[in-house]
DNA sequence: CTGAAAGCGCTTACAG
DNA sequence: CTGAAAGCGCTTACAG
């Protein structure tokens, strides 16, 4: 391991001058700078990071703070913001909160107080109040995705997505649409609650009737669900409006099951544009979790740079991309 | 932010034993022990991470370097990880070497290099040489999972997962049957070569002929690879061995399109247990990589904890778990 | 069992 | 533009 020093003796100078040549900060000489840089490479050096660290108040590294990583837009997020901090030379240290572990309370009580990064990104963590107040007594920039209970939160706007999908429908024709999505266990996340608000107020100006089936967050989750709610055919609704398309997919596929045809005989729009939307011909209001990452690294680093200079976030936008799978009701 | 020698003067003792007293490193009589840890909790001690690691040379944290973390696989593995080391009050630095990014790169060239990690788990990333080696230069314990190129590698058989599969299907009389999976744009990962080659001596031995599909390492690559070699009658075969569970359910949603019926016309059988398999009624032989991600710390932490012994590595099981993809050929 | 002192490897005012 | 010195906040021999 060779350190500044060796630099610095290697270059002809001093560990301060080294120093101020490889971090780029105060004045160097053209000429010095060059040397400690031609130094440093033949020495192969690298410098401490816990010394840096240490000395400078700054750990080059941003905390990501997830419940999970399992689900497409977690593990689509993630990797944008990874992409972004490679680029940016920063770390990145992970922080799977999912809800109701212990490990979650650990997060929060914790791994948060050791401040082992400049910044924090939170996606859909839905914080209760505590865990809220513990982020803020960290004192450092925060960015959040799809969270609720944080400022400037980066997310599409939820309740308009949901009414885009439902005028969609009511569009086509349909009238009994449902909602599938939320409520699992009794829980809403500030998503899912969204979604269902812009879903219930379309169908209330519409003057049809709104209809909840609860659904936990993933494809499975959307085919039992699914399965459950197509089998009566005298409640059967002729369009849903996923929250999710991962749901959604799960609804197309118990629907087929079912021989139920859709679009023929059933609607199906969802949110998202997922990895499979395209295989399973399935419309819905895409969204760009990767580059919502790659924008709250952007707006962390701008924070970071300058905590005191108020950063705009621009709100991402969903966009309709109308496949097969809804169509007019049959009839 | 109060550091240790705030808690030192209020217990009334030197830095030193207040941090022999927090460590639990060598001797302090437990009465001092009691008011140094007392003392700890009343001001909200917390000790620096930077200054801890550049005393100690330890960093508490865990790097983990995978290939993406939206395959099913990684994101489980990455999560069983994620809990032990939580559980074990380490951090975890992730990095995401996407094979062919530019960021693959960087990580290998610069950010491994910083060492912010006391050991490192590799899982999946079939290293080339020069990475190898970049990672061997760390001189730190590395576990690897699923990944070509490390001894004591963390990983099923994939061999004989294969043989097992294809002799699932030989047993219920099927002769044609095609190896779905690998060679995708002309590459093989370590694991698709180590399961085409179980199911290629598996059909040498019963005397049947070996057919391949290249296919990516994804549901809608599954799909797509199905839909093409389903969609000719005469050289359609009866079973399909895919390489993985989203293989196998791409195929199987596939042939259902085609109106091919699993198990009557095809049957189906993939490896993971993934979510999805329940639901698709898959035949697989089921590993658990959330286990495996546990396992992993577990033996990074005992090299940590003495470098020298050498830490035997039990092989996870597979466990074929028969579903109704499979079944004896139609006629 | 405890404390004084050195040291981990940098950065950063400060003086020149 | 450069260097000497202090300091970041701990841990760890070492002496007692």
């Amino acid at each position: 391991m060779k350190g500044i020093a060796d630099v610095a003796r290697l270059a002809g100078v001093s560990k301060s001058t080294a120093s101020r040549a490889l971090t780029g900060t105060g004045y160097v000489s053209d000429e010095t700078r060059l040397r400690v840089a031609t130094a440093a490479r033949s020495v192969g050096y690298v410098p401490s990071a816990s010394a840096v660290s240490l000395a400078s108040g700054r750990t080059s590294t941003v905390g990501v703070i997830m419940p999970g990583v399992t689900g497409w837009f977690f593990a689509e997020v993630l990797e944008g913001i990874q992409e972004s901090l490679l680029e940016a030379g920063l770390d990145l240290a992970l922080y799977d909160a999912r809800v109701g572990t212990r490990g979650r309370d650990r997060i929060f009580d914790d791994f948060l107080a050791r401040q082992r990064f400049d910044g924090l990104i939170a996606v859909g963590i839905d914080p209760e109040d505590r865990e809220l107040e513990r982020i803020y007594a960290l004192n450092r920039p925060v960015v959040s995705i799809a969270s609720g209970g944080f400022p400037d939160d980066i997310a599409i706007d939820d309740v308009d997505v949901a009414r885009r999908a439902t005028e969609h429908l009511i569009g086509l024709g349909h009238h009994h649409i449902l909602f599938l999505g939320g409520g699992d266990g009794g829980r809403w996340s500030h998503v899912e609650r969204h979604r269902f608000e812009g879903y219930q107020a379309t169908m209330d100006a519409a003057g049809a009737r709104a209809e909840h089936a609860q659904c936990g967050e993933s494809l499975p989750a959307g085919y039992a669900a699914a399965a459950d709610l197509l089998s009566d055919l005298r409640t059967r609704p002729t369009g849903i409006v996923a929250v999710s398309d991962e749901v959604a997919i799960g609804a197309i596929i118990a629907a087929r099951r079912l021989g139920i045809g859709v679009p023929h005989d059933l609607s199906v729009i969802g949110v998202d544009d997922h990895e499979y939307a395209e295989m399973f011909s399935l419309t819905t209001l895409a969204q760009d979790p990767r580059a919502q990452g790659a924008l709250a690294v952007e707006v962390l680093l701008e924070r970071l740079a300058d905590p005191d200079a108020p950063v705009p976030v621009v709100a991402p936008q969903a966009r309709l991309i109308v496949r097969n799978s809804t169509a007019a009701p049959a009839g």
